[in-house]
DNA sequence: TTAAATTCCTGTAAGC
DNA sequence: TGCTTACAGGAATTTA
């Protein structure tokens, strides 16, 4: 499922495709997809706009146009946004269709309809609560390991479930939320509030190190994920423990064991993460 | 106020 | 083989 690193790939592939192209049209195959405003007013207000940036926040993507108005893209679980040419073929589940004055077409595809599209500037979006505030970018250089540990003492529930909340980090998924912690060595059940600053530090290294390298490898194909082309990621085949319950653990040869912390599949553990 | 549970959705795979 | 059922999960919404 796509989280920040399979979203960064996503915007790094499409940037210098789409800044400076222009929308011509726009066709919904799956109005309720659009969340934000009408669809008609929607398709109305993106038809004829510039590009003019495209970024990231958290795991959202950022189209943005001349006049501030943004595109923001979420893929939910199983969302794909794909450059491709007007005469390729239209894929299942393609819900909606972005045509460019350059012959190509940027499509939104996604089976389980988890995902959504917004439209409007980014003051309108978040006063509206069509877009929730969200918490620091973990590979920002700004976001300082005592920024986390402050977060970690507010909350009383499992260490797993802050790395989760988008408002405390943003683009944390289930995928690297187990895959820093396994790194950090700790336990995704520990109450975060009774984690030792030391303890913080090294969690704040381990998920700038576990995002970065799953950029580094066009992230994670471990479900339906694809790029801007279509191609599958690297880093699902270098995963420590996401996906691998009952396995042995890299480290100490033990079977690594799975639990549910905040409705998600947990894998971790027992011997070295603490 | 915070945390936990529920809901949405379809493809896949396990079980009979 | 074919059918049924459980499961996967991001985040908005509801309940505790």
């Amino acid at each position: 499922m796509p989280e920040l690193p399979e979203v960064e790939t996503i915007v790094a592939d499409l940037r210098p495709h789409l800044v400076g192209r222009t929308i011509t049209r726009c066709e919904l195959a799956f109005p309720t997809i659009v969340r934000h405003p009408e669809p008609e007013e929607f398709i109305d207000a993106v038809v004829g706009m510039r590009i003019e940036s495209v970024g990231r926040r958290g795991k959202y993507i950022l189209i943005r146009f001349d006049n501030n108005v943004l595109l923001v893209v979420h893929l939910g679980m199983t969302g794909q946004l794909r450059l491709v040419d007007a005469v390729s073929p239209l894929a299942k589940h393609t819900h909606a269709v972005f045509f460019l004055e350059n012959n190509m077409q940027l499509r939104y595809r996604d089976t389980r309809r988890f995902g959504r599209l917004l439209l409007g500037t980014q003051e309108a979006l978040l006063s509206s609560k069509k877009m929730p505030q969200l918490g620091p970018e973990p590979i920002d250089p700004e976001f300082a390991a005592e920024e986390l540990y402050r977060r970690l003492r507010k909350r009383r529930t499992a260490l797993k479930a802050v790395l989760l909340d988008q408002g405390a980090i943003a683009g944390v998924g289930n995928i690297y939320a187990d895959e820093s912690l396994h790194r950090a060595r700790l336990r995704p059940d520990r109450i975060a509030r009774t984690v030792s600053k030391r303890s913080a530090v090294r969690l704040h290294e381990s998920l700038r190190e576990s995002l970065l390298v799953a950029i580094a490898n066009r992230g994670s194909s471990v479900d339906t994920y694809r790029d801007a082309w279509g191609e599958i990621g690297g880093q699902q085949e270098k995963l420590l423990v996401y996906g691998r319950a009952g396995e042995p653990c890299f480290t100490c040869g033990r079977p690594l064991s799975s639990i549910r912390i905040a409705g998600r599949t947990t894998v971790f553990c027992r011997t070295c993460q603490h």
